[in-house]
DNA sequence: TTGAAAGCGCTACCAA
DNA sequence: TTGGTAGCGCTTTCAA
């Protein structure tokens, strides 16, 4: 920058002032300035710039572990960021460790301009989310933050997710429309998230205001992947009295949907015809299986392009604003595997 | 940190140099100083600590469109980084556009201390990499990269990918050893990484040395996803003279292979029996199909650990070290959808 | 509209 | 083993 203010035959701040499109400048000088740091190759050094103005154009993300959910929700993210010159700070913090807090304060003291977090899972016994009163230190330090998929209760802040409860409700109500009356619903109490606990709410009214008997079916043994959990619910399901009355199931999540198809299959059971399976999330692979997933698909990216865009309101516009929740409708996504389509939609059909 | 020299009665570089835990420090007054820093809640700023010293304790990373696989490799990177207080800054850069560089840039500018970076499709016309002027000019400015999954022919630096070359032949073989000799290969010549050419030359030199012929088949029309690529390749080759003739296809990707499985399914055709498909990738929907899909599976965390830290040692060791390229093996995983196999694999087996 | 100078918080160098 | 001080490259305030 000393360079290009001496070959332009300006003050630094001159230079600096240009670089900032400050209107003060005259066009011509800034002009003239500009090229000159283009031939120079100069490249702006964004930690002075962030020691002195307080800003780090930067943004850190922590969410769970990877997975393809959480990988198209900060692509959503990290595309609206770069269009404002910001960039993403990753991290992967595990559920149910101390970690979250450890990650957060290391992106703290990278100066990170905000946070995009999906806060861990409520403790099942307690009722309540584990950190909250780490969540409401961070709230009072004025650090701008953003929830996805997930909140805090008890803690008022910006807020994105899928409207998991009108996507459940959705859900219930198509699998009646097709006539099911007994219709499960699998979940892991394990772990539930403020919007896997909306879900199942979700599922629960629809089934009452209709008059018909919620049958919420917990994966009780298994607490590693939603697949097992699924696997071994559906099991349970097909050996218990009140289960061989259940016509349809409605998965909490895709992957549980897929361990539970593996079961029918397994037992020999015919996919719709001997049982309606419907998943949620609208994982890619939901469209490979046989037959199909009919499934509730999230809207990920979009979930995280506006978690972005109201961090970065909060950032860099006015601190006092009221917070946002924003809910993001999900989608039906009819395949074959609930049935009342004659043949398994092509690619693109559904 | 001024208030902590003060609280400690010390000067501010004997803080610094606590905080840094200098040997040259008495372990007494460092442990007094760290007390009353947490006391006080400090928190070092790694932005004048970049400035200072040159170093953002951050790399940038440039890959293309968010996939499981790529949301795996990062993961991967991100854990051996964080183990470093390094944090990665994401950047998904779709093929073919000039996007790559420009990111590069906006890293540089950031002051990152190195770049994980996966260079976009060598052109199949030209045979080249369309960045390799930018990508020398990055490697004479002496910032440390290392190329992941894919590499650009003509520059030689760190590198880190799977063995794709062996990992072709081990899947050929294979399918040679379950009894096949047609057996032909799926892929796209639109956009050629340098893996999925070494894919290929992996296929056809195994096919030669066997005295078998082989039959690359490329899927010429589609170039959006891969998957819809290998459905109409499946459906040209049943219907091709040649082409019925072949009872093995080894897809390029798995994605392409459930296109393929997709246009057997809706052919009537029967799989394994009619045709043992095989995929390439290691996606976790292969699991789920139906039939489970063989593929060779990549390690794609390991890719990512690998990456990472060739890069630290690139970053923090002697910058003359010759440049290492590592390969890791890939895995075979057998499953039921290339037969020999009385039922398909339970969870776990495979 | 531009210039001059201070200072963000740290590390690195040299002196004690 | 510790203290003092300069200065990283920028923005910001105030003066011209």
């Amino acid at each position: 920058m000393k360079d290009v203010a001496r070959r332009a035959g300006v003050d630094v701040s001159t230079v600096s002032l240009a670089i900032n499109n400050d209107p003060r400048i005259r066009q011509e000088t800034r002009e003239r300035i500009l090229v000159i740091a283009r031939e120079l190759g100069y490249q702006r050094n964004h930690l002075a710039r962030g020691l002195r103005s307080g800003k780090s154009f930067t943004v850190g993300a922590v969410v769970g572990y990877q997975t393809a959910f959480w990988g198209e929700v900060l692509a959503g993210a990290q595309s609206v960021l770069a269009q404002h010159e910001y960039h993403l700070m990753l991290d992967y913090a595990p559920d149910a460790t101390r970690q979250e807090e450890v990650q957060i304060e290391a992106l703290k003291a990278k100066r990170v301009d905000g946070l995009i977090i999906a806060p861990s899972d409520v403790d099942p016994q307690a009722g309540i989310n584990p950190h909250i009163d780490y969540y409401r230190a961070l709230f009072n330090e004025q650090i701008p933050f953003v929830f996805v998929d997930r909140f805090v209760p008890g803690l008022d802040t910006d807020y994105v997710a899928a409207d998991n409860f009108s996507a459940a409700r959705q859900a219930t109500r198509h699998l009646v429309r097709l006539g099911h009356r007994k219709i499960a619903y699998f979940y892991s109490p394990h772990r539930m998230s403020t919007s896997q606990r909306e879900r199942l709410d979700g599922y629960q009214s629809v089934m009452r205001e209709l008059g018909l008997t919620p049958i919420p079916w917990e994966a009780a043994r298994a607490r590693e992947h939603r697949r097992q959990e699924g696997l071994e619910a559906m099991r349970d399901l097909l050996q218990d009295k009140l289960g061989r009355s259940v016509t349809a199931v409605l998965a909490s999540s895709d992957s549980m949907a897929m361990g539970a198809l593996r079961a029918l299959h397994d037992a020999g059971r015919e996919v719709p015809d001997d049982m309606a399976l419907m998943g949620f999330d609208g994982a890619e692979a939901g469209e490979y299986l046989e037959p199909p997933l009919t499934t509730m698909t999230l809207p990920m990216r979009a979930i995280g392009e506006q978690a972005a865009g109201l961090l970065l309101d909060r950032i860099n516009g006015d601190k006092s604003t009221p917070y946002r929740h924003i809910l993001l409708p999900a989608e039906l996504v009819v395949r074959a595997s609930c049935g009342g389509l004659k043949h398994a939609p092509r690619p693109g059909e559904g």
